[in-house]
DNA sequence: TCAATAAATGCACTTCCATTGCATTGCCCT
DNA sequence: AGGGCAATGCAATGGAAGTGCATTTATTGA
């Protein structure tokens, strides 16, 4: 594993110590990070300044967006085998309507649909909601 | 084709002037729509009352809710056909990029996913997103 | 090194939509 | 008719995304 900020330099980001903290602080993270969650974990840290900490991150390809139908739009770094520069990673996420989390699921893939004529599908988003293994008790 | 008002007696919703049209609506249109639209379409409403009609309609498996990741929520008509009461009916939507509309496909069932050990699906969300058929010129 | 320039940050504010509280109206049933 | 509950309308709240602008911090070139 390279050093953070090489690695965002490496992507075209210039390694400020905010953004060193937010990567690192997403790195740590199992599961999909909303904004308030950043903004909870620095106290002294502006919202706005995380909130184009991670349009910028989002931009360069360092973490993808998850809309997972909670309303609150949530962040999770990218694999490191992630495709996002050539296409969408298209991961499925996974909801748990016990605790809240959402989890990537970069092992399960979208199956391909057949849409019909006239249809151009260039993005998909896949949200499986229910009980997670944590909450199910395994 | 039964009435509207028999149909929402039916399924046990007392059939007001509002809750008609906002029905007749819904059912007219083809792709799903938002509060707005149906707000636009009868200036004479309240907001708060379509809101409300809206989740009486999804609370009694009348109409599904969909979010599409544009950030606002949009409702359409269950089908004939569709078994909310007993289960979800997963079908896709998608988004066109284009135009913004949203489109319910039936037909197109979401896959069957395996998920890890622990993990309990209960419901699932799958938005294509792209190039709808008239967007696309054909 | 120092000034000029560009990028990043912080604060205040706006906007948009979902949602709720409460008073009022209208409908149904006895 | 009238009691009671459901539906409606108005006003206000709340939460999150996003923007404008001034300030600070970093980079570059003389």
């Amino acid at each position: 594993m390279i050093a953070s900020d090489k690695f965002l330099e490496s992507k075209g980001i210039r390694p400020t110590a905010m953004r060193l903290l937010v990567f690192q602080h997403l790195a740590k993270s199992k599961v999909a990070t909303t904004l308030s969650d950043i903004e909870n974990a620095f106290a002294k840290a502006d919202r706005t300044t995380l909130f184009r900490t991670l349009k910028t991150f989002e931009q360069k390809r360092v973490v993808h967006q998850i809309d997972d139908g909670s309303g609150i739009m949530k962040y999770a770094l990218c694999e490191e085998g992630c495709n996002c520069e050539l296409e969408r990673d298209l991961h499925l996420h996974f909801h748990c309507t016990n605790c809240g989390e959402t989890i990537c699921l970069t092992e399960q893939k979208i199956p391909h649909i057949n849409l019909p004529d006239g249809f151009v599908a260039e993005d998909a988003n896949l949200v499986l909601k229910g009980i997670c293994d944590k909450c199910s008790g395994q």
